[in-house]
DNA sequence: GGTTTTTTGTGATTTTTTTCACATTTAATG
DNA sequence: CATTAAATGTGAAAAAAATCACAAAAAACC
């Protein structure tokens, strides 16, 4: 198994390259990737050894090529269908996330427990809670995005679950756990934010101990 | 220097505190923190042990304590001001989150081009890009957040940084890059949700296998 | 107050990740 | 078409991170 970091890099990788693509580049240099993700080109060589991307030797990679392999290997050869849980600010923002569609990601539905945000008339409907299980079995869906309170994070997931839920991107403050096979991931903004505060204050600390 | 992880740990063992000492918990062992941020109970006394937190051998830690030391070492025995760039969907859900208020972290003012979101009348100030710098060093902000397209990313970046930023957290799916001496990390939803994707086909392909 | 049990704290070890070094390939050049 | 220059691909080495193993401390119990 490859590790977290790895495929992220993969991912920014086919950004950079899709940039390009728009730009007409056909070829790229790894020395080029690395620049894009803020990487080395060794890393981004070895990388590729990993999942047994070749290039040309002196000629690099074609763009094209690459962008397409890369898909593949992250499963954005279709179009990946979520479910989003929670309509507060974040969960609205997300769902009209425009960077989504452009990447093959369709929010198919939102859900709320609060018949106020229920709105089916939208471009994305948003349900009640309760058809959670409904939608995710009809739409066959396998992807979860939790953006609900915290004391409610851990409930939401295991309704997902039992309904074919195999992966969640979670922004509740608080790390939620699925059982065994279940990817979980948990972004919290506050400990982003926390560690960067905690960066800058290190590198200000360093900066006068070599004065 | 220590590293990122390891930061994000220290953060998430906080959280988890905090909701302990809601919950009028005095003390706190290593396994519980490891069980609260997903990790073992080793990794958190090497965390501790790393930063010269000490406990109490058969005793655990002290929760109330234990906040104390770890918001000194993450900075946040002060209020954090931040400034965010871009009110779109994402900004806006950002700049109205509780979640940061009530960590101590404020965001001081956003920021846009477009006059059609102007608006100083609000709890957050929503100003002229022009205002960007002027606002910074007038309230000494340190941090920034980016919620604008891709394109400006890089330039408002280096907006802020002659005016006095020095750590950001950037949204746009681009990575951005700083100078020497400023901390800047990326998160890219998108990046995130292939993740995921990822690593649900990768489980998929070893259950496969082992049938 | 001595014994047992539980938990911390941390060197040593292992594992993982990154970087190095360089052979190999291929495009470009004369 | 031979030579040169530039890029890849990857084992080997180094660095970083996580885990192990266990001594030391302290609470709990008899």
């Amino acid at each position: 198994m490859t590790n977290r970091s790895c495929v992220i890099r993969l991912s920014r990788y086919k950004n950079a390259l899709l940039r390009l693509r728009t730009l007409n580049f056909v070829r790229v240099f790894s020395e080029n990737l690395a620049d894009a993700a803020g990487v080395t080109a060794t890393q981004v060589r070895k990388d590729f050894s990993i999942f047994g991307i070749t290039g040309n030797r002196r000629g690099g990679y074609k763009v094209d090529e690459l962008i397409e392999q890369l898909n593949k290997i992250l499963g954005k050869d279709k179009i990946q269908k979520f479910i989003l849980v929670g309509m507060g600010n974040l969960g609205k923002a997300l769902v009209q996330y425009a960077g989504f569609e452009r990447s093959g990601i369709k929010i198919v539905a939102g859900f709320d427990i609060d018949a106020n945000k229920w709105d089916k008339e939208g471009p994305v409907p948003i349900c009640p809670l309760e058809e959670l299980s409904e939608v995710i079995r009809r739409h066959e869906i396998e992807f979860g995005i939790i953006t609900v309170p915290d004391f409610a994070a851990q409930q939401v997931l295991e309704l997902m679950i039992p309904a074919g839920i195999r992966g969640v991107l979670n922004f509740a403050p608080i790390c939620v756990k699925g059982p065994e096979g279940c990817v979980v991931n948990n972004i919290n903004l506050v400990t982003e934010l926390e560690n960067i505060i905690y960066f800058v204050n290190a590198s200000e600390k360093t900066q006068e101990s070599q004065q």
